[in-house]
DNA sequence: GTTTGACTTGGAGTCGACTCTAACTCCTAC
DNA sequence: GTAGGAGTTAGAGTCGACTCCAAGTCAAAC
């Protein structure tokens, strides 16, 4: 079973330009096979690395990277070693902008308890 | 006590660049007052500003947020609660962002743990 | 057999957030 | 008094990540 670009944009809420777009980029490292007429056909498989892919962007994983995490699917005996570094670095990024936004928080608050206070 | 442009780079990590960029952007509200010769003198209270505004931005906070957070400084009898629920709103973004990792994390060590008792 | 609609490509345009340049003005130190 | 260094401005350039455009191809429906 395979699909068009526009069967997939439905499927992954990522539009026909922006997959494209990634293509280009280099992010998806099987290429795509196209069809007689020269159209894309994606596979079961492409489409769950682009489910995965969308979820690393709107994670916040910058599009580097997200080539770097698909890369590492080439070599069997690593691949998931190398993805969970990548997740895990990614993970301490977002962790610490989550650490900003808390500190941040309790200052307000103390501001608010503060204010109701007096 | 009030500090030039480089000072103030050198003790928020901004650059000059950055600091008459913001400024440009609108995410001061108070305005920057000048010297004699034109040049910039921020006060503490600024500088504190500019620390939490640099907070905002490396927690992922895009700058029309972080505007309408200066903004809302403006009603003092507002502005904490304004503040708290741009804080709360952006909190909860970057949650979902960090849930996302984690469950592309637990996929990948699954995988490895398959692996592993393979 | 022509219209319609989904696709193709290369390349241009947009937007957010900087980052840099050019030409200029001050102040301080020598 | 002039050289150096830190500022000033308006505006241009860059980079990441899309987003759109023009010109064209193809298959299916009428």
């Amino acid at each position: 079973m395979s699909f068009s670009i526009g069967q997939v944009s439905e499927m992954t809420g990522l539009t026909t330009h922006t997959l494209r777009f990634y293509e280009k980029q280099g992010l998806f490292l099987e290429p795509i096979p196209r069809d007689s007429a020269g159209r894309r056909r994606y596979s079961d498989t492409q489409i769950d690395w682009i489910r995965i892919g969308g979820k690393l962007r709107t994670a916040g994983m910058p599009l580097p990277e997200i080539r770097r995490y698909a890369e590492a699917s080439r070599d069997r005996s690593t691949a998931a070693e190398t993805q969970l570094k990548l997740l895990q670095d990614h993970e301490k990024r977002v962790r610490s902008q989550l650490a900003d936004v808390q500190h941040l928080l309790d200052l307000i608050t103390d501001k608010i308890t503060h204010h109701e206070s007096r």
